[in-house]
DNA sequence: CCACCTCCTTGCCATTTCCGCAAGAGCCCT
DNA sequence: AGGGCTCTTGCGGAAATGGCAAGGAGGTGG
């Protein structure tokens, strides 16, 4: 992000309301140095400096900073549960959640667990055991399964290797393909 | 504006998102104390610290600052031009622009105009001299005139005193009730 | 050409703020 | 008790701050 123009964009905007330095900078409530400096950019924007000038503009703060494409790059933290580790692939705002999961090995089926929503997972690695209700299945590297999560269900691994899987699921009962977009 | 605040709301973001203070930092490229001090207030907030800090957490600056109502009041400079002065009484950005117009007295007729737009006034005070292509009108305090501004037009006042004018005029040649809201 | 005005910039410098480091406080879990 | 995790804070050299006042730049009028 480059900060290095908000100055310019300062001013430029004091200048499109044809005000001298020093009536803004008497209407903000600063010295008239420093509101030059700060358009010069000899001043660190801090936050005490720039709202009130953006008050008296009648701009955002955003205004003064160059326009972005949100940054689409997911940066979500990891999250370890029950041995699990759940990589985030999407926005925690999204309407589909996306993870990679790592399942570790163990020898006993965990519990079943029922709740709204509806999952697919895809295998990247490793053999991954599914019970959905009384069926049993075993998923290897890039199979696909796709259920109710309504269903009581338990995902892990077997074997020796930890399990990889791309998991994508939703909240509501309804299947993906047909949520309202 | 109060901005005693704004350490706690970037806090309780960081918090909605289970991230540590050393992970924040680390994505935003600060140390863990900076952080910790910008949240705990003993900081300004400049720009450079923000900046990186709304970014990764997917937030605006603003999200930042307490909701406020805008502030409706309009702040701006009169303009001086040809002995008049315009005190501006809508925003730069409004699809309508109103003025408190002084015209001082003067002996001789202007020069006609013509642009495109629709003009209505009011006379507030003084004697007010309309030119309108071949017509002459004298308005009076109290009196109201409106017209489009693609007839070629001059308006000034005559007698001893200024004449203050009410004026609302917008861009395109339209009358005004008729425009699009 | 000079005086004057307006608008803006900048050197000065006492004072404040910054900020990384490392110690440690608070908390939870075993 | 001990260890892990998260966060806070004292410290101190370094950097930034900001009001004042001098002065530069540009325009206008005598």
């Amino acid at each position: 992000m480059d900060l290095s123009r908000v100055g310019q964009r300062l001013r430029s905007y004091r200048h499109e309301r044809n005000w001298t330095l020093d009536e803004l900078a008497a209407r903000a409530q600063m010295s008239p140095s420093t509101l030059s400096r700060l358009e010069a950019g000899k001043r660190q924007a801090s936050l005490e400096l720039l709202v009130p000038l953006t008050r008296q503009l009648g701009i955002r703060v955003e205004d003064l900073l160059p326009d972005e494409q949100a940054d689409p790059r997911i940066r979500r933290s990891e999250i370890r549960r029950h041995g699990q580790v759940m990589v985030p692939l999407s926005a925690e705002n999204a309407p589909i959640h996306t993870y990679k999961i790592t399942y570790p090995p163990i020898s006993e089926a965990p519990e079943q667990k029922t709740h709204d929503g509806y999952e697919w997972l895809f295998v990247i690695s490793g053999r991954l055991r599914l019970h959905l209700g009384d069926q049993h299945f075993t998923l290897g590297r890039g199979e696909a399964a796709e259920f109710d999560t309504r269903t009581p269900h338990a995902v892990w691994a077997v074997g020796k290797r930890a399990a990889q899987v791309l998991s994508i699921f939703n909240d509501d009962g309804e299947r993906m393909h047909t949520r309202a977009v």
